[in-house]
DNA sequence: GCAAGGTC
């Protein structure tokens, strides 16, 4: 059996295709790996890495004594299996193979997929033959080529890609548990450092620093404002930009009516259409509508994984021959852009354009099936849209546009105007994602003069550069050979995840920030893009045979331990400098009422507010949402009125929630309540304010001397003030506990707000569950709430008010749900029901419900039933199901009626008996019968 | 709990 391994499945799938000529092929699964056979052949992809290095076990313990970060630079590494499935079933495979072709891409990381393979082979097949498959596109060509005159696996090249491996896990898991030791960081905020990773947020850092040091130097632009036909436009001065304020002045004050044109100079320029999309290109493209970079290729993957579009992840701007493209088209045409292939077709242009980077790996991101709208849903299709307009357009003729250039003269200033025309839009008629800036002037003839109607001096200022969006990031690092196609969108995820970095534009952290400063001072090396470099040219010389592979590690290894010495000398002025800068990440200002630092605070649950560093002298504080609704981070947003950092709140998967400032915020929410106490006024309202009372809650826990003299009121007032205050808290603590029983009662629906609803209740004067109650289900039409709704809301509030009635009466929790699942709701029906039967009812003892059947009667003023013993109604129930046919259901109902036995039962009348528990008459009477023979006899 | 690189 020849057994042939691939990268992944997909490319399986394809060698199969391709080796079997379509005949015979077999697809199917083998411990969940599917798997392509023909004739003898079994092909099997692998998913990429199927193995992974670690260290040994006894590494896992970052704390331990032992093994500690620097130990790891010498520790041993071991390999891992993480593919389980597949590492099983090509190793059983290999068992009964007689020869083993490895088909794994041709490149580095795939020589070294295709080592890590064989090794597993090997380990259940030591004699088997092992060939190597290499070809850059799978092509019927390349393939077929490849498998006649297959080759054997490159071991320089795999150990290329180990050095990689190796000097990646040592570098970044050393240096990675060291700075979160340092700095006392475990768990999910712990601080990584890695040789991609850190020179990238490294050049976030240097350009927010770049930002903050720039000083803006002020400019003048001088201009004209003219008219022709009616068609007002602009003229510049042509000296451009003035430094000196003066000399702009003088321009301006030598600038005399009219302008006249001196010169006009028309030129043509084609414009040619954009390469084909490799991944990079697509980021950018995709960023530009709006998608993060993760965004954008988590939908890319998605669209390839179902046939819509090729291999996402590619570095080549060229179209492989062998791609065709004319097919593509004829697929294209039956989708929603019909119109514009056919276009295209017409007007093809003689090749396709293409980029600087050609490699042999995939051919460029393209549209490979029809698709709709509807079928992949608004963002998928706009993706989509985005990839099958960039081929159309790698294939459509120049835009050709008219370039006017004009020179004039207002008295002896020159003057000069630039238009642009677009003749014919070429490409852009079909890709509409890169606008067209248009700047038309109108049409002039040398000589002709023009009015002079404005004369605009403008004073400007130089702007710093500006920060990397996430595309222009993904760029840099491409330049710069940070990361590969597949992982550079990762690794700004990954800073974005550790929250060194936020927002795109992006903008580093405090805690980014200081990771850096960190690493700069003490390993710079990792935070250098130099690093990769080198480790390139170093994994160039092993594949050349140069150097090996343990050489290399070793001097890397050696550098390492340099780096540890003085990191170690540092530990603690390193873990101090970032820990302080991080708790600086949490402050948000002066506290206004006693100057201290406002901070936000996290407790150990889910609790989060805004406190005092003066606690416990100043217990000045605000409310945050809690941590359900995200954690509270401060953004760089100023508040103008109290200086203080807005707070966002952050949470996973969703879109912040922006608090802004959170002092407005609280005094806005607040001053709603304060107005709920009769004697506020504004004018108290603004004195308060000027004290920093914000809410009732802080008015209630004031003395009211205190309060006399802090408003300027007579004590009396302030009295009345504070017990007006703690009549104002008993009605929002009411409300409050009204909104969360709505809330939990009232599911949520698109387009309406839960504060409008209560704001409507307040103001029909439902303020407590209580009288929510007692309303009828149609005066709730005013808050917006449907009928049926209402009728759930006001039955689940009648339960919730008797539930809590029991509650007051005394009756415990677990007692009241068995009550309540007895469905005896309400105090009054628990009375008017016959002990007994509560008690058979809900299988509590009968002492119990006598207890609470007690204190019930008497909290609503009944009478208290009379007792029964114990005795007696076991007596009376072993009589009752003595006689034939009662059972126990018979029982209860009999229980519900009051007849707790055959006593009881005997004196009943048998019809009004039948009525009240539903049994028939006839077996009434039966039982009556045999009660009386059973028990008088 | 750590990196970067494959792939899903």
């Amino acid at each position: 059996m020849h057994l042939i391994i691939a990268e992944k499945n997909i490319a399986a799938h394809r060698i199969a295709q391709i080796l079997s000529g379509e005949k015979n092929l077999r697809m199917g699964k083998e411990g969940g790996v599917p798997t392509y056979i023909f004739e003898d052949t079994v092909v099997v992809g692998l998913k990429g890495h199927v193995v992974d290095v670690d260290f040994l076990p006894e590494y896992a313990d970052w704390r331990s004594k032992e093994y500690t970060p620097r130990s790891l630079i010498d520790a041993p590494i071991v390999k891992k299996v993480t593919e389980k499935k597949i590492v099983d079933l090509i190793r059983k495979l290999g068992k009964k193979a007689d020869l083993v072709t490895i088909a794994t891409d041709y490149d580095t990381e795939g020589e070294l997929i295709g080592k890590e393979a064989c090794e597993i082979i090997r380990s259940g097949n030591k004699r088997v033959p092992m060939l190597r498959a290499r070809f850059s596109a799978i092509t019927p060509q390349e393939i077929l080529h490849a498998f006649q005159q297959p080759s054997v696996l490159d071991l320089a090249l795999a150990a290329a890609g180990e050095a990689r491996q190796e000097i990646d896990l040592v570098w970044g898991a050393s240096l990675t548990r060291f700075i979160s030791l340092a700095a006392r960081r475990g768990g999910t905020n712990i601080l990584s450092v890695g040789r991609v990773q850190s020179p990238t947020l490294a050049m976030i850092v240097d350009r927010e620093k770049e930002i903050e040091s720039f000083i803006p130097e002020p400019y003048w632009n001088l201009r004209c404002v003219t008219e022709k036909d009616r068609i007002v436009f602009e003229v510049e001065h042509a000296h451009g930009r003035f430094t000196q304020e003066e000399e702009a002045i003088a321009a301006r004050n030598r600038t005399y009516a009219p302008l006249v044109v001196t010169e006009i100079k028309e030129s043509e320029k084609l414009d040619r259409p954009p390469a084909p999309f490799d991944t990079t290109a697509f980021i950018v493209a995709a960023g530009r509508i709006g998608f993060g970079a993760g965004k954008a290729m988590q939908i890319a993957e998605d669209l390839y994984m179902n046939g819509y579009i090729s291999y996402p992840r590619t570095d080549n701007t060229l179209y492989p021959k062998t791609l065709d493209i004319s097919a593509i088209l004829r697929t294209l045409r039956k989708t929603e852009f019909g119109s514009d292939v056919r276009w295209v077709e017409e007007h093809r242009r003689s090749s396709p354009t293409h980029g600087k980077k050609e490699s042999t790996d995939h051919p460029p991101i393209h549209p490979t099936g029809q698709a709709s709208r509807q079928e992949l849903g608004e963002d998928r299709w706009r993706v989509y849209e985005l990839v099958v307009r960039r081929f159309l357009a790698t294939l459509s003729p120049d835009a050709r546009w008219k370039m006017m250039k004009v020179c004039l003269r207002a008295s002896e200033e020159p003057y000069i105007a630039n238009g642009s025309r677009l003749l014919e839009p070429g490409w852009r008629k079909v890709y509409l994602f890169s606008e067209a800036q248009e700047d038309p002037i109108p049409s002039l003839l040398e000589g002709s003069t023009l009015p002079l109607k404005d004369v605009i001096l403008d004073a400007k200022e130089t702007q710093p550069p500006p920060r990397y969006s996430q595309s222009r990031l993904i760029q840099r690092m491409e330049e710069l050979g940070l990361g590969t196609k597949s992982t550079r969108h990762e690794v700004v995820g990954k800073l974005l995840s550790r929250r060194y970095i936020q927002g795109n534009p992006v903008r580093p952290t405090l805690v980014g920030r200081a990771v850096i400063d960190a690493l700069e001072d003490y390993a710079d090396t990792i935070t250098k893009p130099e690093m990769t470099q080198t480790l390139d040219s170093h994994m160039q010389q092993i594949k050349e045979k140069k150097r090996t592979r343990k050489d290399v590690a070793e001097e890397s290894r050696y550098m390492l331990q340099e780096i540890f010495q003085e990191l170690e000398e540092h530990r603690e002025d390193i873990g101090e400098e970032i820990r302080e800068k991080i708790a600086e990440e949490h402050a948000l200002g002066t506290c206004p009422v006693c100057g201290g630092t406002l901070r936000i605070r996290q407790m150990k649950g889910s609790g989060q507010f805004i406190g005092c560093s003066g606690y416990p002298r100043c217990t000045f504080n605000i409310n945050l949402p809690g941590m359900q609704w995200g954690k509270a981070v401060r953004t760089e947003t100023i508040c103008p009125d109290h200086s203080l950092h807005h707070v966002r709140l952050i949470r996973k998967g969703v879109r912040p929630w922006e608090i802004g400032c959170a002092l407005c915020t609280h005094i806005a929410s607040h001053t709603e309540s304060l107005r709920l106490i009769p004697m506020m006024n504004e004018s108290i309202l603004s004195r308060l304010h000027a004290r920093h009372v914000y809410t009732v809650t802080d008015l209630t826990g004031m003395g009211g001397e205190r309060l006399a003299t802090l408003l300027g009121l007579t004590p009396i007032e302030a009295e009345r003030l504070i017990v007006e205050a703690q009549e104002a808290l008993v009605l929002l603590r009411k409300r409050s506990d009204l909104r969360k029983f709505v809330r939990n009662h009232l599911p949520p629906r698109r387009g309406r707000k839960q504060t409008e609803i209560m704001t409507r209740m307040y103001a029909a004067g439902i303020n407590d569950v209580r009288s929510l109650a007692h309303t009828e289900p149609a005066a709730l039409k005013v808050t917006g709430i449907s009928e049926k709704e209402a009728e759930v809301l006001l039955a689940e509030g009648k339960k919730l008010c008797n539930d809590r009635i029991f509650r007051d009466i005394g009756i415990p929790a677990a007692s009241r749900k068995k009550y309540m699942e007895a469905n005896i709701q309400a105090p009054e029906e628990l009375c008017n029901l016959p002990p007994v039967y509560v008690s058979h009812r809900t299988g509590l003892s009968l002492d119990t419900v006598m207890r609470h059947m007690e204190k019930t009667c008497t909290f609503i003023g009944r009478k208290v039933p009379s007792k029964f013993s114990n005795a007696v109604v076991e007596r009376g129930r072993t009589g009752l199901l003595s006689l034939p046919g009662l059972g126990d259901g018979m029982l209860e109902r009999l229980y519900y009626a009051g007849i707790i036995g055959c006593e009881d039962l005997v004196k009943a009348d048998p019809r009004k008996l039948a009525e009240s528990t539903g049994i028939p008459e006839s077996k009434i009477r039966e039982f009556i019968l045999s009660a009386a023979s059973h028990c008088t006899g």
